[in-house]
RNA sequence: GGAGAGGUGGCCGAGUGGCUGAUGGCGCUGGUCUUGAAAACCAGAAUCGUCGUAAGACGGUCGUGAGUUCAAAUCUCACCCUCUCCGCCA
């Protein structure tokens, strides 16, 4: 029972907030209605079973309803009209009071279904994901993926390489055990040298953003509002997949995308403040739901990691360059650690919710054999800012949609795992990357 | 958490029931003037939706939502946020 008043509480309060967000900006929906097909293909080659067609019978259905109120208003306002004149002259208006109470009722009966349709027609269009660029591979599995370049040598050992988990623990930097038994399954905690050089690689990343790639550095709130976050694409399609503080309805950030995105929302912008660079460290929380099996060994996949984020804001001319910009950012993160990666243009279906192109970059992780996606960035074009509603004024007094990026500069708990597996030495120690040196008291190598 | 004040267009700021989508200022765009710029002057410009090939017509929008009314920026209620004071607190 309480299970049912909750679930119930929770739907009103999606749809307060469908109908509330971008409520009253159909924009998409026009744009949905004149490329029907350009949608429906979007949606296969993204394996997303949306019923489009029926979305668009209540979308018809809708319109009609609104013109019925809209004729009902237009009377009721000539009324009005009419009404202040006759007060004015002194004469009588009761016979027209009386005609316009009838109208107001028939309005609110209209207006009721017009309501209706319009938040069952707002939630299903906040589950259309953006459409690829035409430059991105239209296909159903990972296969698809296009391998951009690659960078650096894939290490040899003479010796067997273990897995960074193995090496982790036995250093003892880090202690799944204790994790799990202060949280549960799945999650990380680092010690000693280990605590130390996640740290590093924290502020190694952040500086070379600041100091060199021009970003601004902020200092996010890592728990956000069901605005903020419908607006960036996680809901309202992956609410499972996300913590949730119930009695305020405020959610731990999956990203640090999130919050930088957000910022601006409901804003109109300069022209010449864009494009805006913005990095931020921050934890990111991740239920993992249903994700199960080998790839959760370790610091692969945990439900709290650390990640340092880049997020841009740019007229839409330049989001095409500026993603080529990003991805360069993040690969000379990597660069710098000397691990061996490789850039990937992901395919439709591998594509997350917002994004209209994608580039994940792996790092490759020697004792497991694979490659380690550590970082993924993503120009998302218009979508996210017309859910946010972020504007900038151009040079003819009219606003247009900015276009919005995000890309991990990098995601770090992967990154940690393939440090101890591509550094580790043969008497079982790990040197330290020679970056990030000066970021942890000089110290060469992690020893037992 | 308690008490008070407030939330209006890109920004500031008028506006307490009926041509108020909203006076005014700043900023913006175009023009006149100027060698150029500034100043001054003139003009333009909110946004969303519905119908329409279009011109345009109409409907909505003053933090959010509901209510009162023939009619709401203006009255009532709830919620959110900001500021000031008090309390509590890492």
């Amino acid at each position: 029972m309480i299970v049912v008043v909750v679930e119930l509480a929770r739907q009103i309060k999606q749809s307060e907030l469908c109908h509330h967000i971008r409520g009253d900006k159909m924009l998409d929906l026009k744009f949905i209605r004149e490329n029907v097909e350009l949608v429906r293909k979007n949606l296969r080659d993204r394996a997303n079973k949306l019923d489009l067609d029926g979305l668009l019978k209540l979308d018809e259905k809708r319109r009609k309803l609104i013109q019925k109120v809209e004729e009902l208003k237009y009377k009721r306002n000539i009324a009005s009209e009419k009404i202040a004149q006759l007060k004015k002259d002194k004469k009588k208006t009761d016979h027209l009071i009386e005609e316009m109470k009838d109208v107001g009722k028939e309005i609110e009966k209209f207006e009721d279904e017009v309501s209706t349709y319009e938040k069952k027609v707002n939630q299903t269009v906040l589950l259309i994901p953006n459409i690829p660029d035409s430059s991105v591979p239209a296909g159903l599995t990972q296969d698809f993926n296009k391998e951009v370049r690659s960078w650096g040598k894939k290490p040899e050992f003479d010796f067997q390489p273990r897995l960074h988990w193995d090496i982790g623990e036995t250093l003892g930097i880090l202690d799944f055990g204790r994790a799990s038994k202060i949280t549960g399954a799945h999650f990380a905690l680092y010690k000693g040298l280990g605590a130390s050089l996640e740290r590093a690689l924290v502020n190694f990343m952040l500086d070379l953003h600041l100091n060199k790639h021009g970003y601004k550095e902020i200092w996010p709130p890592v728990l956000v509002n069901r605005e903020c976050i419908t607006g960036t694409g996680q809901l309202p399609k992956y609410e499972e997949d996300m913590y949730r503080c119930e009695l305020d309805d405020i959610f731990p950030i999956p990203t640090a995308e999130v919050p930088l995105t957000g910022l601006h929302m409901d804003e109109v912008l300069e022209e010449k403040n864009l494009p805006i660079y913005y990095t931020a460290y921050t934890p990111c929380f991740r239920r993992e739901a249903g994700s199960y099996g080998k790839e959760t060994r370790g610091l692969l996949r945990v439900h709290q990691f650390d990640k340092v984020e880049m997020v841009k804001l740019t007229k839409p001319e330049d989001s095409d360059i500026e993603l080529e910009k990003m991805v360069q950012n993040a690969e000379e993160v990597v660069q710098l650690l000397e691990l061996p990666y490789r850039v990937m243009l992901l395919c439709t279906v591998e594509m997350g919710f917002a994004a209209r192109k994608c580039y994940d970059i792996e790092i490759w992780a020697p004792a497991q054999g694979k490659w380690l996606e550590s970082s993924s960035c993503s120009n998302c074009g218009d979508f996210q800012a017309r859910r946010l509603n972020i504007r900038y004024r151009k040079k003819d007094g009219k606003t247009e949609l900015v276009h919005t990026l995000n890309g991990s500069g990098i995601a770090l708990a992967r990154t940690f795992a393939a440090i101890l597996e591509n550094y580790q030495q043969k008497d079982g120690s790990v040197v330290i990357p020679e970056v990030l040196r000066p970021y942890i008291g000089g110290v060469e190598k992690i020893e037992g």
